[in-house]
RNA sequence: GCCCCCAUCGUCUAGCGGCCCAGGACGUCGCCCUUUCAAGGCGGUAGCACGGGUUCGAAUCCCGUUGGGGGCACCA
């Protein structure tokens, strides 16, 4: 087994999503691997047969692909589930070697002995001898006296009054292990060196600690990260935050940008640069440098990184990145997760036939430095795919005001005859524009949302010369058709 | 209730006894640029939770207070 090698593992428990906490641990645990020139080891921890299944795993072993952990560069998947007999054995030695004991105590029972409350167990079954029997639990005994004293890399050693430490659970009735043994178990076996995960299992960890050494076995390197917190600093929660890490990915987020957030929040590379390569971050990572402080999650931030992120890219590299969310085919059967909608990539509005590889090069460069996620792709260039522009109608009131039919007549008008380029075009619409006293920046507002459907956009001349003239031209005349007909401008 | 952890700008952080009347980043505000919106450029705003020590000297060390958080399942 391991001499001297540093052997770290990943075990999450298949859940049918990455949480991003749990892609930061993993990210901690490979640097620590890399950079030691050590193991990774992913271990599934399936123990839980009721809420588990196989598609799951595959979503793990995806999003880590994603994060640059790539199936070969590591072990695994081992699964938990297939190691249930070597559980049996360690509990059931444990309890030959008088470290455990059986325990028919229910819940209620135990209630109304302490008073309810949360106290933990009381010992009650300590000395009465049951063997195994349906019903009966198998609980480690605790030392009544002493200190157990947890060595962290990144919090000290905190340490835990044996006698606060209950006789904890470590097989269920069955005989089957519960994670707290089951992990251990599976560490000591596996040879893992440094046990790096989420500051929730910090109180686990002097019980844990106590299974190593009742197992006969020096306990790992423990290092405990701090967890992720939401804007109330609580930890991040399935239930009511997003961290579903499928999610970001189809939003947009860039692989290397989340990365490289990810890695800010409990640590920082050296210098004033907060953006930097990964491979910098390989270089310079130290466990030991990791912050003790939970770390609020903050996508305004991560945002801002992603499109820093996109606007590093060449515009080949942007095009192609965008394709998954402009082309239906390639939308579909991303990653390995399922279920949620809100996980894959929303397939585009246009039919397929509407697009264009060519229009879209065109649009691209402009488009680059307004996106911050690659998602925002779509309704930036929809009006171009799609077959008739699709209004928004909150543009439409604030730009279609005063002389706005009138003009928009006039640039339809103008623009039949015009040279189709960016140049001409404006010129003809500046012109349009002084007669009614308008400055371009206001007499675009109408052609815009005429022409695209929304007050916001790319460039509008740029745009319209992708269009093309018979297009802009349609649509100009619908606008003007529907302000004809509609209220009436006074 | 019990155990444990944490504490520098709104947020993420640099700082590991003098280099700090605290630096960077995101956000935010203002200006410039400008066909909308971005991007870009320039500038501003804002912080060492509090109270005691230790020391010639503390954001940095110690103690306490307060405030946050995590955990207390025959879940993982």
């Amino acid at each position: 087994m391991s001499s001297g090698r540093v052997r770290v593992r990943f075990a999450p428990s298949p859940t049918g999503m990455f949480h991003v906490g749990g892609a930061r641990s993993a990210l901690f645990n490979w640097l620590v691997a890399r950079g030691s020139g050590g193991d990774f080891v992913l271990r599934v921890e399936d123990t839980d047969a009721s809420r588990n299944r196989p598609e799951w795993t595959a979503g793990i072993i995806s999003a880590l692909d994603w994060l640059g952990i790539s199936p070969g560069g590591y072990e695994g998947p081992l699964f938990q589930s297939e190691r249930a007999e070597r559980h049996r054995e360690a509990a059931a030695g444990l309890f030959t070697a008088g470290q455990a004991y059986h325990c028919d105590c229910t819940r209620d029972l135990l209630a109304e002995r302490t008073g309810n409350a949360q106290r933990g167990y009381d010992g009650f079954c300590r000395d009465r001898g049951l063997g195994p029997g349906p019903g009966r639990a198998l609980r480690f005994r605790t030392p009544d006296e002493g200190t157990t004293v947890v060595v962290d890399v990144i919090r000290g050693t905190p340490e835990f009054p044996n006698d606060t430490i209950e006789d904890f659970v470590i097989a269920r009735a069955d005989g089957s292990a519960v994670f707290l043994l089951a992990n251990v178990v599976d560490d000591l076996d596996m040879g893992i060196t440094h046990v790096i995960r989420g500051e929730e299992h910090l109180p686990n960890t002097p019980k844990q600690q106590l299974l190593w050494a009742a197992l006969g076995a020096t306990p790992p390197v423990w290092a405990h990260v701090p967890v992720i917190v939401n804007e109330k600093r609580q930890k991040l929660s399935k239930r009511r935050d997003k961290v579903a890490l499928e999610s970001y990915r189809a939003e947009g987020y860039l692989s290397a940008a989340m990365k490289n957030y990810l890695m800010l929040l409990g640590w920082a590379p050296p210098g004033d640069e907060e953006i930097v390569p990964f491979a910098t971050i390989e270089s310079t990572f130290r466990l030991e440098d990791v912050k003790p402080s939970p770390a609020f999650f903050d996508e305004k931030k991560l945002r801002a990184f992603n499109g820093e992120y996109i606007r590093a890219m060449s515009v080949e590299e942007f095009m192609a990145a965008c394709e998954p969310w402009l082309t239906p085919a390639a939308g579909v059967g991303q990653g390995g997760s399922q279920g949620g909608g809100e996980h894959e990539i929303a397939p585009p509005p246009w039919p397929a036939e509407g697009f264009s590889r060519e229009v879209f090069a065109a649009l691209a460069p402009l488009a680059q430095t307004r996106v911050s996620v690659l998602s925002e792709i779509v309704p930036m260039v929809d009006f171009a795919f799609l077959p008739a522009v699709s209004i928004d109608e909150a543009s439409w009131t604030k730009a279609m005001k005063g002389p706005a039919r009138e003009l928009l007549r006039d640039v339809a008008a103008g623009y039949e005859s015009v040279a189709w380029d960016e140049d001409s075009l404006r010129e003809a619409l500046v012109k349009i524009g002084e007669g009614y006293g308008l400055k371009l920046g206001k007499a675009q507002a109408p052609v815009r949302v005429a022409v695209t459907g929304r007050g916001v956009g790319l460039p509008l001349f740029e745009s319209m010369t992708v269009l093309g003239r018979e297009k802009t031209l349609a649509r100009l005349r619908q606008a003007v058709d529907r302000l004809g007909t509609a209220v009436s401008t006074a």
